[in-house]
DNA sequence: CTGAAAGCGCTTACAG
DNA sequence: CTGAAAGCGCTTACAG
């Protein structure tokens, strides 16, 4: 049996109205029944239920993440904006985990209309139009991150664009054959970089050619995983005529692929996706997306709607920027690179 | 204004009782009555709100996870194990981000005695006893993940054992000069491991040397990322006489060292710990830690607790487990290794 | 500065 | 199968 805000009132023989002041930093209280009471509450293990405070309130001060797959780069990266920001306001946070092997759309539905947080951000989930309209009727503020819908606040990245200049760039340094390691066809963003991809190429006036466009066969988390990306250059380098460069739809998997090619012994220049932590680290080139930024956007967003439910709808759309390190030497000046790697290895290392 | 079980029953013309009931699958409902107020509910968005429920019944149906930084892969695999065993209960999960920055043993005591979940699950917070103890007073379900006390239910590993082990099998091997790559000494596990580690030399007749026993600068995340270990290794290859061997606090760092080695030309034999995703396809030998696993027990432990607060106390400790892969190649091993694959990759990648 | 009372949106015996 | 009513633990005008 928790002790209540009677148990104290009694206690402190005032009423529950004197004791809920203090704990609401109201300061028509006398200091000695402040005193007692905090004393009180402290002894005796005493705090406010949130559950009943909400109730009371009509506020529960709480803003809810809904995701799928926590236990991935891009999340990471924009959590930790989010929590930056969030930092600074009086709400709290509580993450709401989205299984993928149940309908998603219920998930999110359930979780919104439950009415637990006062707002939503919405992370990495794709819905039709209809179905984030339908959401509409729960009256909720929410904000999208990671995808776009015409009904609610969102902050995005153009993936699209991304794929496309990080597809130009190659086209410009003269490359011929241009591959792509894509993922799940079901990923949205991997249907965007896709779609951009082509694009430059045909801008370009050239195909994309079907047999460039692979993925591994790993499922696991979509296909964003060092392990398909492994598989998905396994199978580019066993193509009659391999390719000269390739755009790959993760860091993740590029790290992946990477590996695939020292186990085969070619190297090709590679363009990754998102700039996550180890990219730096391990030089590979890629197109970033501001994650961080993001994520700070998004609190600044959600915020602005719950105090403001009636303000225009925004929608923030970053360019990806393309970040060049050493993955993207050409085979040249690669070559030249390793000569010297080697020479101050001789007998050495050369790990995995 | 949202809409309320009010609204619902007067549309529907029966009592809120009547509308209640057909939420929670009481089976005392005529079927036209239950038809209609579905209808309703789905035509106005109608759904009990999480707060009144859990105030009317005192039972929010939630777990909460308590975590400092949780983009750390100690926990993204614990959080596998736990959505996993969650995922058969009628429970939900929600994640309380403990800040780093300030006191953490007040947001840990915030969260509890807010009441709003049925019971909590704290991971690699670590206390003293007598913090622990002052938790107790809440009266509230409480499993601890990565850590001990007496007054808690807790699952964890012996970090100091396997220190000991790791140590242990390098000692075996005929090693001399055993390093250890440590983190910053506010850490709980890393302490444990120092002293796992310092433990099997002196059993084994020898000394600790301090000078071998280091870590990186950088201090981001308690030291557990690439740079620190990679510092760490710096450190250690610069030393007059380096070492011929090196344990390693953490897989992340371990990652970090062996491209410090590849940098320097200097191979040494390694061993991790944890044993995150990345380490099998790197080739990196670790002390393994069962972490899906805890997650599983902790949400085990968690829910029996909540279905019997009576019940005894447990303790679950895991036994790490070595498990060896190419890192731990003797140098010898390792420079045949290495020139089979310099063979096959004459002129080509080594890409960072 | 303080208390009595209404209300937040539900659930759940109880009685029928 | 259904409704009236009490109760969950708070907050917050209102009156003093």
């Amino acid at each position: 049996m928790s002790v209540t805000i009677y148990d104290i009132a009694k206690e402190a023989g005032v009423s529950i109205a004197t004791v809920s002041r203090v704990f609401n930093n109201s300061n028509n209280v006398s200091e000695k029944s402040r005193t007692k009471i905090l004393q009180l509450a402290k002894k005796m293990g005493y705090h406010p239920q949130a559950m009943a405070q909400g109730l009371a309130r009509k506020k529960s001060k709480l803003i809810s993440l809904i995701v799928p797959v926590m236990s991935n780069y891009f999340f990471m990266e924009v959590l930790e904006g989010i929590q930056e920001k969030i930092g600074d306001s009086d709400f709290d946070l509580n993450i709401y985990n989205v299984k993928l092997s149940d309908d998603i759309f219920e998930q999110v539905e359930y979780s919104v209309k439950r009415g637990m947080a006062e707002g939503y951000v919405i992370i990495s989930v794709h819905f039709t139009e209809k179905q984030w309209n339908e959401l509409k009727k729960y009256d909720v503020p929410i904000t999208l991150v990671d995808e776009y819908s015409a009904e609610f606040d969102s902050v995005s990245v153009d993936s699209i664009d991304g794929a496309y200049n990080a597809t130009q760039y190659f086209i410009e340094q003269g490359y011929q054959r241009i591959a792509m390691i894509s993922a799940l066809s079901r990923s949205k963003p991997t249907q965007d970089r896709v779609s951009g991809y082509k694009r430059a190429l045909e801008d370009a006036g050239r195909f994309a050619l079907s047999e460039l466009i692979v993925a591994g066969d790993s499922t696991a988390r979509d296909g964003f995983t060092e392990k398909n990306g492994y598989e998905a250059m396994i199978k580019l380098l066993s193509l009659p005529e391999h390719p000269d460069a390739c755009f790959c739809n993760s860091d993740i998997q590029a790290i992946g692929a990477i590996k695939a090619m020292q186990d085969h012994g070619i190297y090709i220049p590679i363009i990754g996706y998102d700039d996550i932590q180890f990219s730096d680290f391990f030089g590979l080139s890629t197109m970033r997306q501001p994650m961080r930024e993001m994520g700070e956007m998004a609190i600044e967003k959600i915020l602005n709607r719950i105090n403001n439910p009636g303000g225009k709808i925004s929608h923030t759309v970053y360019a990806p920027e393309l970040v060049l390190r050493s993955s993207t030497l050409s085979p040249a000046a690669m070559a030249e690179k390793s000569a010297r790697f080697k020479e101050k290895n001789s007998g050495k290392p050369v790990l995995y």
